[in-house]
DNA sequence: AACGGAGCCAACCGCGATTGG
DNA sequence: ACCAATCGCGGTTGGCTCCGT
């Protein structure tokens, strides 16, 4: 026998996590980057395993995370993916930058199975949502393709279409709301401040060095205004430059990238497929052609599939 | 106001895949 | 080639909140 799993040892917390935990974990990251995870309970104090701390960040804390509220269009694209590819959650995401693995496995069991299902129960199981009657699979078999070649299309791995930098908005309103609640209620705010100082920046660079974050709007080198404790609030857009991914190190693959960038960065990852893979499949296809036509970095949806998910709700 | 059931979601668990020694 | 550690994913659960009675 080894050692038991990491989340079994003694010490280890578990439940929901504290906004203290969080600052501590957002804070790490921010210097370290995301990944090697087992060095993060070490390195931060935190008595969390290792893949506590990853859930942790994809799920919650990463930039650019939404939660709630999913709209039609959504909900269209989750419907869409689901059919074709099931419970591959984490492919599904890959095609929704801004919704995690989770949030989507959450939001199909509690809301788009319970739609099906009723959908399903209506129509007397006369329509059965599947790979054969999505609409968008109708369009792959008036093309001439039946369903078993489509399936086997989906062998190659939408992995490729995930080469392209992933899209991350730069919104972090949820870790603001966190660290501004956090330093008002919080009297260990003011001692941890210390620790994780979140000071002026009169500077226009920071050091990157030491385990600080820097709070100044980029944009107009304002510095950032202290609360009656003497503690720094962090202005939402002061927040979302200080944990853009341009500011932190090790992120660099997470480059962020908007409109024309996304559409070149596509458009290039087509090109490069199209010369130095096997043809894309129609849904690939779809999916550039679709990026290629927005702008913020979200996949429109096809006329058909809205109104498949429109016969849902 | 109190209670119970339903719904929701963050977090955990287990397993397969991957990586490094 | 083998093994252990780690990572990543999908399924499941526990606890909180909301709503109806």
């Amino acid at each position: 026998m080894g050692r038991p799993p990491c989340c079994d040892r003694v010490g280890i917390k578990k439940g929901p996590w504290t906004p203290e935990e969080d600052i501590i974990l957002v804070s790490y990251i921010q210097e370290h980057g995301p990944g090697n995870w087992r060095s993060v309970p070490t390195n931060t104090g935190l008595m969390r395993c290792s893949k506590s701390c990853r859930l942790r960040w994809i799920n919650y804390l990463r930039p650019g995370i939404k939660h709630g509220n999913f709209t039609p269009h959504e909900e269209g694209i989750i419907l869409h993916l689901q059919a074709l590819l099931g419970n591959r959650w984490a492919a599904i995401a890959s095609y929704l930058p801004q919704r995690t693995d989770n949030d989507i496995k959450n939001y199909w069991n509690t809301h788009l199975k319970k739609k099906i299902d009723k959908f399903q129960t209506d129509t007397a199981g006369s329509y059965v949502i599947s790979p054969d009657t999505n609409p968008f699979c109708h369009d792959y078999i008036a093309k001439g393709c039946n369903t078993e070649a489509m399936k086997q299309e989906m062998k190659f791995p939408l992995s490729r279409f995930s080469q392209t930098p992933s899209i991350y908005a730069s919104s972090t309103e949820n870790i603001s709301r966190l660290l501004e609640g956090w330093v008002r209620s919080s009297p260990k705010a003011a001692a941890k401040k210390k620790e994780f100082a979140i000071t002026d920046n009169n500077n226009s660079s920071s050091s990157g060095s030491s385990n600080t974050v820097t709070a100044a709007s980029p944009k107009e080198n304002k510095p950032a205004e202290r609360n009656q404790e003497g503690c720094v609030a962090v202005a939402h857009e002061d927040l979302d430059s200080l944990l853009s991914f341009e500011n932190i190190s090790g992120m660099i693959s997470w480059g962020k990238i908007h409109g024309p960038q996304l559409a070149q960065a596509n458009a290039e990852a087509k090109q490069d497929a199209e010369t130095s893979q096997p043809p894309l499949s129609l849904l690939e296809n779809w999916l550039f052609d679709e990026a290629l036509g927005q702008a913020d970095g979200f996949l429109e949806l096809p006329a058909n599939c809205l109104s498949w998910s429109a016969m849902l709700s």
